[in-house]
DNA sequence: GTCTATAATCAGATAGAC
DNA sequence: GTCTATCTGATTATAGAC
């Protein structure tokens, strides 16, 4: 193999990371070598230490980017006034964004055990931070006598849970529509809340 | 360290399962060793292939039988005539049973993807069949007019991931006792249902 | 049944050539 | 910016002593 020359910062850093995501959301971080990232982008292994510091930060840098945009993006969505209307459009952005991000989605589920103690906490946060935007809207609702909720808590990890489950069998070209899904996912948690 | 003398295998061999179980459940299966598994039961990493023909069988046989073994458990319980009271019996059942077996539990959700083809297609089998017994209870009830679902296997994936997620939070001595998480759960999946 | 020792391989990370 | 070479230490699994 001829050796490549030449700057290729501003093209390799991304595929560095893309790379890494798709391998650890594959096989899992501690099952995936810094070798076989490195062999998927088309470079040495010590090649990759231009762009990480180490193995963990690459991790930590997938979850927390992920978990910032999911946060921002939402912020940018919630418009909705009233408690039912802030629901459903919760229930779809969460439905659509986790499609379409199968592997961040995974990773910062599963890998969160792979975290050093600090990474993990700071993780958790930005986690806890977007349950509680669905929490909120469930207490408004609770206040305004939309919803009929006993825990207002419980029904938040329960309807996270649901509709991240999503992940685990949907296709884009399977039986269902995403319109389709979009709306019986919503049904269930409409009458779930006792909306 | 004086030498063990002397036949344990009666001993032995379920403390390795469980050792494995705990730490597999606590790092994930490609970040423990066999080493860490010995340790943990107090041999050396040689002794563990007594006990198992390699770390693959290990992994494997730890989520065939806590599969099988919930297959059997809910086949025991699931007497009820009607559907409603067969749903209600299987949320309670699901929930306990999850909440009592965590490691076995996130071991058999987490650890799919280090399986090798032939454990993997095994185990989804059995993953397959236990949703089946969800899905055939809702078919039941929709036949009879007693749920309102438009599509029968998402509203079983809904359920169970909905279900499952309650080993994220719950805590034995936590604020909620588990007869109110049972009810609280049942609830909401009953105003999912339409019943 | 368990130990010690070892084979063969692979890991993360770094140094220095180009 | 990337490569090659290398260091250090860990990995699974086996062989043979006891």
């Amino acid at each position: 193999m001829a050796r490549k020359t030449g700057s290729h910062s501003e093209i390799t850093g991304p595929l560095v990371r893309a790379a890494a995501q798709r391998l650890i959301a594959a096989h899992g971080f501690a099952a995936v070598s810094m070798r076989q990232i490195a062999s998927a982008v088309g470079v040495q292994a010590g090649a990759l230490y231009l762009y990480t510091p180490d193995k963990q930060t690459l991790l930590f840098n997938i979850m927390r980017d992920h978990l910032q945009e999911l946060l921002t993006t939402w912020a940018d969505q919630a418009q909705h006034e009233h408690p039912i209307g802030r629901l459903e459009t919760f229930c779809k952005f969460h439905i659509n964004y986790h499609i379409d991000r199968p592997d961040e989605v995974f990773i910062a589920y599963m890998e969160m055990r792979n975290l050093e103690p600090d990474n993990f906490a700071a993780i958790e946060t930005l986690r806890h931070e977007y349950e509680d935007q669905l929490e909120t809207i469930l207490l408004a609702g609770q206040s305004s006598g939309d919803f009929k909720l006993p825990d207002s808590r419980l029904a938040t990890m329960a309807i996270i849970a649901m509709l991240t489950g999503v992940n685990t069998w949907y296709q884009e070209d399977g039986r269902l529509s995403r319109q389709r899904v979009e709306r019986i996912y919503w049904n269930m948690v409409r009458r779930a809340v006792g909306a």
